[in-house]
DNA sequence: GATAGTTTCATACACATGTTTGAAAAGCAA
DNA sequence: TTGCTTTTCAAACATGTGTATGAAACTATC
């Protein structure tokens, strides 16, 4: 029937402006635009705006969700059970990243409407976002299996570090070129999920050095 | 003159709720609420609203700003004209995570809400914040002094993700409380610092163990 | 092809928001 | 005080937004 088209035309508008210019900025009858139909579509077949956005959200969560561990699980029988530090965090960051600073081809519209659902917290996302912490739950229990004599605390920070990397490389690409004049190539997706997933690694295996890192005091000063 | 009252007044309350809830939640009629002052006020004073955030921005941008230079600044006269690397992400991430993090008596609205004006990219900011990167590179360039053998590109990585720990930590504590079902403290901001300034140093300095780092394949996983 | 259910459409409604207005009040210099 | 400027105030205005309405067009089943 065409009703479908009708709804998928929106939601496949909704996403790409979405991930283009933000929750705040698109309003539904630049999305009835862009979808060609008629401004009551929405709160047809939707119902309103918000149940619009929670629907994408859902939708793209559980996609996103299942990527991740789909990679996660495959990597983990490779390795008869156990997959590396490495590669678990690959799993984590690599999709979204991959998605939405690949080249064209790979980018997609998906990838970056889930990066601004995660920075703009606009209320009918907030609620649905708790299911999120059982999936990074499933992520921490991989590490721990891989690492049984880490302290988890230092697991959960590291998994967390990762992910406030990769995020931050997503959103702000803008600054990282610039303050580093260019040096910084944003090109090379592959490369950039290496040096993410290098970093967060190195923040659980390793230790610095020890004379460059100490400090020569830590009490902070006054300001 | 009492003008400058009703001024204050209208910055602090703009201030305090804009770093509470965000731009997008608040209204010029919660603010001259919580003022207390009339709701013309902010126009006759400011001109418009666009322009009251402007002027709280570039207000606490550079005392931010000069508040992060002066500690590595003092810090690399302490050093003999160069700090360590540790000085100086700990100069650069310290003041922020004090200002959002730290005990009641720390914590400032000031620093919430740069964190919220670096978060909601809302367009009176949006058109200022070039001017962040240019004190960035007065960092890049200290780190460039202490470590000169480095390549500078991993230099500014690691200053981009030092940010992007310390900014994640700032904007989403309860994920990572939750993820990790409490056992990341989150009281103790000195060792929330010292951990995020730990593993940008280590990211610079530090290579992973070999063989827990090296992943078994590159390729990523056809999705 | 008639009929009932579904979908589309133009339009209007209700409401919240930033801004403006013009008069009243306050402050201040002579 | 007088006269002028600065500041406050209540009210209105203009606009953009999500939503609702009721009629028209369409679709499918008999």
């Amino acid at each position: 029937m065409a009703a479908d088209r009708t709804r998928t035309a929106i939601l496949t508008a909704a996403e790409r402006l979405y991930a283009e210019r933000g929750f705040a900025d698109v309003t539904m009858r630049d999305i009835v635009a862009a979808a060609d139909v008629n401004l009551a579509a929405v709160n047809y077949h939707f119902g309103s705006k918000d149940e619009l956005i929670a629907e994408l959200f859902v939708t793209r969560s559980i996609a996103t969700n299942r990527e991740r561990l789909h990679e996660l699980k495959a990597l983990e029988e490779a390795g008869g059970g156990r997959a590396t530090p490495h590669e678990i965090f690959g799993a984590l960051v690599g999709p979204t990243l991959r998605g939405c600073l690949g080249e064209a081809k790979q980018r997609s519209d998906a990838a970056r409407f889930m990066i601004r659902a995660s920075i703009e917290s606009v209320p009918p996302i907030r609620k649905i976002k708790n299911r999120e912490v059982d999936h990074l739950k499933r992520f921490g229990a991989a590490l721990r299996r891989a690492l049984p004599d880490h302290d988890p605390a230092d697991i959960f920070w590291a998994l967390h570090f990762a992910l406030a990397m990769a995020h931050q490389t997503i959103r702000d690409t803008e600054r990282l070129t610039r303050m580093s004049d260019g040096l910084c190539n944003l090109d090379d997706v592959q490369a950039i999920i290496d040096r993410v997933v290098a970093v967060a690694v190195t923040a659980l295996m390793g230790k610095p050095t020890k004379d460059a890192a100490k400090p020569r005091s830590r009490k902070p000063l006054a300001v």
